[in-house]
RNA sequence: GGAGAAGUCGCGUAGCUGGCCGAGCGCGCACGAUUGGAAAUCGUGUAUACCCCAAAAGGGUAUCGAGGGUUCAAAUCCCUCCUUCUCCGCCA
């Protein structure tokens, strides 16, 4: 969610901002605008009438006390009596009064907060406006492979050494899901454990959060309701509260804190979280992503930062220097991409790819999305701190990025790493959880 | 899943025969006094959001798990939901 006052303050700036992000949100900003006035006016009005309510109220609360008292010493109380029901006459008037204006404000509030959490969080002012083809290469680390052979695809390489069972994943689950077997399982676990000790290693909290998660939750993390149709609805008969599958730790993460106040001493929090992420990616599935690359269910490792505003940057750099790292260590080939305004998620102020390379599908594809949501996500889920300066809350920055996904590095290596004889050569980092294994061959 | 109890200001509690309760007390915390320094003691203060106001000062509204209802007036009465605890059942 956007500040309010920043966009009173210049609107024109927030409307050039999200038009960078290739979307026009110049009517919702209006509307904001118009919405804002009029609530605040009719807050004022009915407010006001509210407390003059209240003082009737009290001062009958005085009235039935002299009431008693008159009472008790048998004097005439009508005098009294006349004075209560003009209160109560007046206060009938106001309450109806006040009940129409309520009634006229909780729609227009209704309206308000529906437009407010419509608008994409603002891209930096670095960005290069526009889409994917103004992504900007940062830099290329590693030896590209090359090969002396016809390199094969992951996905007979996979097949022929009984690493992955794609045809009875399909057969358990449907189309866009496969099952690790063997070996496979056991270098899909070594990975999410290379992941993991580098991440306990660098002083990240490991957390292992619910699966299943509440719709606040996605709206906290600005995937909701934009997205609500691309997750995954679980319904019980016995009850009619829905969940729904995570389609990224991030959703439950961003969410650790949402309604509370932490302490600035307590900042940075960083977190690391293993979960299956579960998409429905309704998208069709071309034939240049065969194989492994874009799931319902896959395994990713999720880092995640809450920090003061003014240390955003520099977690920022740490958690894409964290993800270049990991797939450095692995050994294998990859570029980080700063992404374009509009390539950037709705919910982020920029985002920064680790993109690696697979060849049989002769391109880079991302394994890694570091992201700076800044206050966005603070001010949607109500994440705050207490500053110790001021001894006033503030909104949090919240930051994340993959450390990683496997269902990208998985294919990158055993493409990047296959010898001639389809046998795929195990990375020195994860040697050490396969119980030594060097090679895996048939 | 069945039966019962409970959810109050950071924590612990009081209030629950409706008005003087945004809420008492204790602890904690902050500042001040006292002290050579500390402990102890004493004093003061101690929520959040929004609105009015150029700002400050000040004023207003809302919040006693959440939502709704009764009433001139609700922490206090009624309804629904959520959560926690205890007992029973069931199961990893």
């Amino acid at each position: 969610m956007l500040d309010i006052k920043k966009i009173k303050e210049n609107p024109d700036a927030v409307k050039a901002g999200l038009k960078a992000k290739e979307v026009d949100c110049d009517a919702t900003v209006d509307r904001i605008l118009e919405l804002d006035e009029r609530i605040r006016a009719l807050k004022t009005a009915s407010e006001g009438k509210t407390a003059q309510k209240n003082k009737l109220s009290k001062e009958n609360g005085k009235l039935f006390g002299q009431k008693k008292k008159a009472e008790r010493e048998g004097a005439d109380t009508s005098a009294i009596d006349a004075a209560i029901a003009a209160n109560n006459a007046q206060s009938v008037q106001l309450d109806q009064d006040v009940a129409d204006e309520l009634r006229e404000l909780g729609e227009l509030q209704a309206e308000y907060r529906t437009a407010m959490l419509s608008l994409p969080n603002l891209p930096d002012p670095d960005l290069l406006p526009g889409g994917k083809e103004n992504n900007q290469p940062l830099r290329y680390v590693g030896e590209k492979h090359s090969f002396d052979f016809e390199p094969k695809h992951h996905v007979d390489l996979c097949q022929n050494l009984g690493l992955i069972d794609y045809e009875r994943g399909v057969k358990l689950a449907g189309a866009g899901n496969w099952m690790y077997t063997g070996m496979g399982a056991r270098l899909e676990w070594a990975l999410l454990n290379y992941f993991i000790d580098t991440h306990i290693a660098d002083g990240y909290e490991f957390i292992l959060p619910p699966h299943m998660l509440e719709y606040q939750c996605g709206e906290t993390a600005g995937q909701f309701p934009k997205f609500a149709d691309e997750v995954y609805k679980i319904a019980n008969p016995t009850d009619d509260r829905i969940h729904y599958m995570l389609p990224t730790a991030e959703a439950a993460l961003a969410s650790v804190y949402r309604e509370e106040i932490l302490s600035e001493a307590d900042l940075p929090k960083k977190f690391f979280a293993y979960t299956p992420c579960f998409r429905r990616e309704a998208g069709s599935h071309r034939a240049d992503e065969r194989g492994m690359v874009r799931g319902h269910q896959f395994n990713k490792v999720e880092m995640f930062q809450f920090t003061r505003p003014e240390d955003s940057d520099a977690a920022f750099d740490e958690l894409v220097r964290k993800a270049e790292n990991l797939v450095a260590g692995l050994g294998l080939h990859f570029r980080t991409v700063k992404l374009a305004a509009g390539d950037c998620s709705a919910s982020m102020a920029r985002t920064y790819d680790i993109e690696i390379l697979i060849p049989s599908m002769n391109g880079y594809k991302e394994v890694s999305s570091v992201s700076n949501a800044r206050d966005y996500q603070a001010r949607r889920g109500n994440i705050r701190f207490r500053r110790e300066a001021t001894g006033k809350p503030e909104f949090v920055h919240t930051l994340n990025g993959s450390g990683l996904a496997t269902s990208r590095i998985f294919p990158a290596l055993v493409e990047q790493n296959q010898r001639a004889d389809g046998s795929i050569v195990v990375p020195e980092a994860l040697r050490k959880y396969l119980g030594g294994l060097e090679v895996i061959a048939k």
